[in-house]
RNA sequence: GUGACCAUAGUUCAGUCGGUUAGAACGCCAGGUUGUGGCCCUGGAGGUCGUGGGUUCGAGUCCCACUGGUCACCCCA
């Protein structure tokens, strides 16, 4: 009985692992530029957070968070996502009256408990960014333009930006309710799924894949027609702004977020070179969701990205990057007396700054030389007793071949 | 949660009609060179054929269940 890592998870193990620290890099320098300030949340929340934001009948909450009762019988819940979190951090230190406006952006990992495939995991990860405090469009295309700059960085061009309103409070009843007599005549072609949607979630009906679902709605009103006169300003804003950054995008009127919490603004970042699961990031602006957590009413915007699916691309492009971890130096030693100093030399050189490594096998010298081969270090010393006698060694670069003489006391400088 | 396909060495895979000791390549270890890597040559280690049951004189091979993986549905990052 071997233990293994649990379904839908995943181990980052070395050679990938450095992928991961150049794309997080990467991340953090674009993040920086707009001047997104880092928020690291715990990984768990008492679960009622996540059931007011992120909405009780949506696919998430309904059947896909790991949730459980810890010791003291509290239901506690791995954040399926991460903006309900940091609203919560938002409002937990009143960080909205420290500056009437918050930029803030997070990596980490998210849970929710679905069957795995090409691109889904159970537990993922995602980077994103929430601005609270301002209902400006500007915020709203900044959300896109940030994952699109880190996929523009990657060398990712073949992206899709899709872009609808979902309006708000004051548009969206009188539009749900035509919607919904609209649907209720075509009721009996309705998949079972979207039946059960009429009337829990009658949006989601639109972006539903399944075919007959297609043809029934086929006419159906869009949202992005019934807006009221601020929505639709807000969109027309939206729209000038990605004109005017040279944005491609499209509008998709029937696209839909899995989260009930958004207003105005949904979009998504979708790619061909993913499987079946193609979005790469979504987001939109969500005015009402700091108030309903408890907080002053603060309009927000945000996106999220998934850090999986990035490298996925990456892989299938070839453009994933190239980790060259590799040893400064590695010391071979040609006997025991040699072995005893060489670490004691490993240790100081490291102090410097210099990557060294040894052989703690005990093995043969040409076995010490094959190693340091395959660590591909760039330098390697063979000591033995003349070296220790004379204080020189020969420093040999393995990329030529070559050896040059060397006082030992030079070789940290020389390599640092 | 539903479905399809898959599971043999560290890895990627062969394995005939059910038949004797389960193979290859790469990787790993050692030697060829008693103080020098890669290339080459020689040798070696490494397998509960996913697990459990069944059919059969005999199962890696056929059947069933389970587990795991992959992909798709759903939904999403």
């Amino acid at each position: 009985m071997k233990f293994r890592s649990i379904k839908g998870t995943k181990d980052i193990l070395p050679g990938e692992s450095e992928k991961w620290q150049f794309v997080e890099a990467l991340i953090r320098e674009v993040m920086h530029e707009a001047n997104y300030r880092e928020i690291r949340t715990p990984v768990f929340e008492e679960t009622a957070l996540f059931q007011r934001s992120i909405g009780e009948l949506t696919d998430i909450v309904s059947k896909e968070m790991y949730t459980f009762r810890d010791r003291s019988d509290e239901s506690v819940t791995l954040k399926p996502e991460g903006t309900a979190s940091v609203l919560r951090a938002y409002i937990q230190y009143n960080l909205g009256e420290q500056s009437p406006l918050t930029k803030l952006y997070y990596i980490g990992p998210m849970f929710r408990q679905e069957r795995p495939q090409a691109g889904r995991l159970r537990q993922f990860h995602q980077f994103g960014a929430e601005a609270l405090g301002s209902s400006s469009p500007q915020l709203d295309v900044e959300m896109m333009l940030i994952p699109l700059e880190v996929c523009r960085r990657l060398g990712i061009g073949s992206v899709t930006l899709k872009v609808n309103s979902v309006g708000c409070e004051k548009c969206r009843p009188a539009y749900r309710k035509r919607l919904v007599q609209e649907l209720m005549a075509v009721y009996d072609q309705l998949s079972e799924e979207s039946k059960t949607r009429v009337k829990q979630n009658p949006l989601r009906v639109l972006d539903s894949k399944d075919e007959r679902d297609r043809a029934a709605t086929r006419t159906a009103p869009l949202m992005k027609d019934f807006l009221c006169d601020e929505c639709r300003m807000h969109f027309a804003e939206v729209e000038r702004l990605l004109k005017e950054t040279k944005t491609p995008y499209e509008i998709d009127g029937r696209l839909v977020r899995g989260l009930d919490y958004y207003t105005k603004t949904a979009f998504e970042i979708t790619s061909a070179a993913l499987g079946s699961q193609d979005a790469l990031a979504g987001g939109g602006r969500y005015d009402l969701l700091v108030h309903e957590l408890g907080g002053k009413p603060t309009a927000g915007v945000g996106f999220a990205a998934g850090m999986e699916r990035l490298m996925i691309i990456l892989e299938k492009l070839g453009q994933s990057p190239d980790p060259h971890i590799r040893p400064d130096l590695y010391i071979a030693a040609a006997d025991n007396a040699a072995r005893r100093w060489a670490f004691r030399f490993a240790h100081q050189l490291r102090q410097k700054g210099v990557a060294a490594d040894l052989d703690y096998l005990g093995r043969s010298l040409k076995a010490q030389m094959r190693e340091a081969n395959r660590q591909n270090a760039r330098y390697v010393i063979v000591i033995g007793d003349k070296e220790l006698a004379t204080g020189k060694a020969k420093l040999k670069k393995m990329e030529s071949g070559q050896e040059e003489e060397v006082l030992l006391t030079d070789l940290a400088s020389k390599l640092a």
